[in-house]
DNA sequence: CGGGGTTTTAGACTCTGGGACGAAAACCGT
DNA sequence: ACGGTTTTCGTCCCAGAGTCTAAAACCCCG
């Protein structure tokens, strides 16, 4: 049982990290995983958690990784370093679970475990900038996401900040839990 | 350690019961999942496996899923009959492995694990209506893999049946190996 | 050998989702 | 009031994929 967190936050993908490495539990036997699970992350704090894939570590264990987000304004213990001085096993599932977030925003609504309650485009924009890796058009992503009914409108506006510009409206994801974008895939069945 | 295997044929998504259940294996302390696999599963016949999920079964043993698919024309042992009688975890996991494979043919090349080395595009087609259940248009399906670099020509025509039509160009897929589509995502990055 | 039935192939048309762009709206500070 | 900023809205455009029709190439049968 290893538990990468992330949270995007200050336009970076971060890795929580607390004592410095990522966090593990033993699970004991006949145990559900989800108990071990509580035990190696802090659950009650992520916003959205999914199992990676089951290998064998160099030490010899058998690890279950798991994948957890975190909202960029959630409280958390413990600090967040630079993920380089993990040993290779630890980094590669790091690697793996970057991938595995950074393919199901395109086709997911993973966005709201990253995401605070309300935003604005912009703030979402950063959000997936900083996950993805790559710039996004703040636009396309509200046209994208609200014709998908993944984004909904929320009551009020954002006042600008000292620089000016118009008034942002807020927005927040219609659901907490994860959904498919249904028919994302090509070779869909046939209209009629 | 349990592998669910498939195999698309006579227009059906067979899963392959040696003795009427799911092959299973322990895994030993230490022991690579690859190796435990290979007890399981008839690893040498199957065109592709990758790992699924892992699990508490309801008889209190950690199981770690794979889904394994075989050609149509691969030589197996072991019959086949219905999923129907399986106990409820294994007929989960056995929904869990549909549900990946025909996520997977709409992003992936992995249509190569189900159909044979060389193939026409009907019989393709047929791979593929069996596979995610509903109506496939051979052209768009030649049109989409071609384009995508999945599928090659290969020389030579293969022979009308008795029925008469036109003989039908052979193709074969480009790699043996999965290959995800890159860029079939929304949120694309800028292309300038 | 010619005609009707069958299967495959090729092309054109259309629709939809998403990227790019530019103008308008609404604010700030000076 | 004016220029600079940020957000919003609308339009254009393109690529990928579904649909349709006609042509191609074969069979069998009379």
């Amino acid at each position: 049982m290893v538990g990468v967190a992330l949270r995007a936050r200050d336009g970076r993908l971060e890795v929580l990290l607390p004592g410095g490495r990522l966090p593990e539990a033993q699970v004991g036997p006949r145990e559900p995983l989800a108990a071990a699970l509580a035990r190696a992350l802090d659950v009650a704090a992520l916003a959205h958690v999914e199992q990676l894939e089951t290998r064998l570590l160099r030490d010899g264990r058998l690890a279950t990784a798991y994948l957890g987000l975190a909202r960029a304004d959630a409280k958390l213990g413990g600090d967040w370093r630079s993920e380089l001085a993990l040993p290779p096993d630890h980094a590669e599932l790091v690697a793996a679970a970057q991938a595995r977030l950074r393919a199901k925003l395109s086709y997911t609504n993973v966005g709201f475990a990253l995401a605070p309650a309300t935003f604005t485009i912009s703030e979402l924009r950063d959000v997936y900038v900083a996950a993805l890796g790559h710039d996004v058009s703040a636009t396309n992503l509200q046209r994208v996401l609200v014709r998908r009914g993944v984004l909904e409108r929320v009551e009020g506006l954002r006042a600008p900040g000292r620089s000016g510009g118009r008034p942002a409206a807020l927005f927040r994801f219609a659901s907490n839990q994860l959904e498919v974008t249904d028919e994302f895939a090509a070779l869909r069945p046939p209209q009629r």
